[in-house]
DNA sequence: TTATATGCAAACGCTTTGCATCACG
DNA sequence: CGTGATGCAAAGCGTTTGCATATAA
């Protein structure tokens, strides 16, 4: 979870203009816990009395990916997702597969294994992509309980 | 790369018929040494002097992908695309970013860390997907002349 | 023979784009 | 003011589905 102003004023000081749409989808996404899409983003508007148009909720995810505030994350069903980042160097995520709920892990050491697949495979590996699938400890609390 | 005829086998064990339409499929799976895409497909079956319809290619590739054949990959592009796989335990693939082509590279060894990311979270790390890009060994030879 | 697989074409859902208008700075 | 941002609606793309037909077993 993240506030939604850290976004504002960082699309601010990357000189873009603060408008009405931005504010709402940086609230939007501030919102929610975990992983988000866009149309997530664009009900979620609607809610907030301050309706974004489809065209400029994915125009304003991509800037914000631009800048690194959020992150696209492509689910193992397939679908695409969003979920917010603390602008930082290099972390990962782990989304709760029941509930969406998303957190961050900082660098967890990947590098050294890496190393080692470069060596093996010739392949200079210039990024990687590692997201992480499972369930938060309340969903597995709850688990037992309602069990989806 | 793949031989056509281990896809083909091991659809005929999974109890499924082998139909002219699999053969093609299959062929231009093994054909390609890197990811392809479902259109991939669809035109190396026309090529091949044994068109297949649109719908049946992505049913094949998704019983494919059900039996391990072949594993979906999201490019980080947000495409989506395929690699061959020999089926196998746990593995993963690195894509060449310019040029497609893959290979596999066995278990990396990221068991001690996702523990680590299990301990610090709180979930219960279920799956995972780690993709790698960079650049294959002709690729980064060839960089100098033809830098696309 | 008989269930399975195929092909077609239409439906679908998500995402992007063109263009006139709006509003931040 | 002037440019960048927005909204709409339509186009675009990849993917899925319904249904009649063909075919492997």
């Amino acid at each position: 979870m993240v506030d939604g102003n850290v976004i504002i004023s960082a699309l601010g000081g990357a000189g873009l203009r603060i408008t009405g749409a931005r504010r709402a989808v940086s609230e939007a996404v501030a919102a929610h816990d975990g992983h988000f899409t866009a149309e997530d983003v664009l009900v979620a508007s609607r809610r907030g009395g301050h309706p974004v148009g489809r065209a400029t909720v994915f125009r304003s995810l991509e800037t914000m990916a631009g800048l690194g505030l959020i992150e696209r994350v492509d689910l193992p069903s397939g679908e695409h997702a969003y979920v917010a980042c603390q602008p930082a160097a290099h972390h990962h995520h782990v989304v709760c597969s029941r509930c969406g709920r998303s957190v961050e892990v900082g660098d967890i050491g990947l590098d050294p294994l890496l190393e080692r697949v470069q060596e093996s495979t010739g392949y200079r590996i210039d990024s990687h992509r590692l997201e992480l699938f499972g369930l938060c400890e309340e969903c597995r609390s709850g688990a037992r309980i309602a069990s989806a």
